[in-house]
DNA sequence: CAAGATTGAGTAGTCAATCTTC
DNA sequence: GAAGATTGACTACTCAATCTTG
């Protein structure tokens, strides 16, 4: 590499507009949670993903890949969420090394009494600014960038692996 | 409010997409600049608004305005950068309350080396999966996002202010 | 008493080490 | 020894309290 190539104007606005676009919402979804529930958005998104699995539950490595957590990370907010009774840990009968997170009946009741509230900030920061059109534009990119960035992990091509 | 308006299928796509694109990227150029440099993402951010200030230095809150941090945070961040040598504290003359926040030549140097070699991610992970028609889109709909907030913001009509 | 900023305590997240089972 | 998961120490962030000057 020789000269880096420098993001232009257009690239910046995106890139810089991309940043600060999440920070401003995470911001407010992050205020909304505190002032209308019990939940930070890392319950949140834990709860989410439990209500939506069979039975309630998961394996802790299943919800770590759902959610894209690292493993110690999930491990410590369980902790948490289980004290406070929003989840428990059960035994896994086939693999004695595996824990199924499992969502109480407790957990349900917040999840479900915050979930009205949440969409509803998340349509009034977010989605009442954008036509169909941008709605459908921002899936596109993101996705994309997904899928080029999972591609890229099935085959690392950095430059200079095996230096 | 009675049925909250859950997301459809496009809006669930498009919400969740640029929430995990978000992770995605984040988690790929956190990655990056550990393996290449000696900064945080934190460090990087505050380093690149400092360099581009005028005479590499800005008012505790107009940097904080500027990337968008709470005060203790950034106070606290500055702490550590500046027992790292990357940034210095100076008196305001003009109004004895007030901090600038000084970027030191070693700062200037760790930003200059990292840079490069960051803007090459961003683009590895980011801009080379997309092309020109999809950055446009998606920095309009980032800034018509960020527009709509402001705007929000300035008129905080959430609904039943009063009750 | 409001604005600018810092501090301290408590909470959350990360990294490396560990433990158990496959 | 690798996979699944937890732990502990360290670092980072948040919130409320504080300090100083306007």
């Amino acid at each position: 590499m020789t000269e880096p190539r420098w993001l232009d104007d257009e690239e910046q606005r995106a890139w810089r507009g991309f940043l600060r676009c999440y920070a401003e919402v995470r911001a407010n979804l992050q205020r909304q949670l505190q002032r209308d529930t019990d939940l930070s958005h890392a319950d949140y998104e834990v709860l989410v993903a439990l209500s939506e699995a069979e039975e309630g539950r998961m394996r802790a490595f299943q919800l770590s890949d759902a959610i894209q957590w690292e493993k110690s990370r999930l491990s410590h907010q369980i902790d948490r969420m289980a004290k406070r009774g929003l989840v428990a840990r059960q035994q896994c009968p086939t693999d004695a090394r595996g824990a199924f997170i499992v969502i109480t009946d407790e957990g349900r009741r917040a999840i479900e009494a915050a979930a009205p509230l949440h969409v509803e900030e998340v349509r009034r920061v977010f989605f009442d600014h954008l036509d169909r059109r941008q709605v459908a534009a921002l899936a596109d990119a993101c996705h994309t960038v997904l899928d080029g960035i999972a591609a890229l992990e099935g085959s690392p091509g950095r430059t200079g692996e095996s230096g």
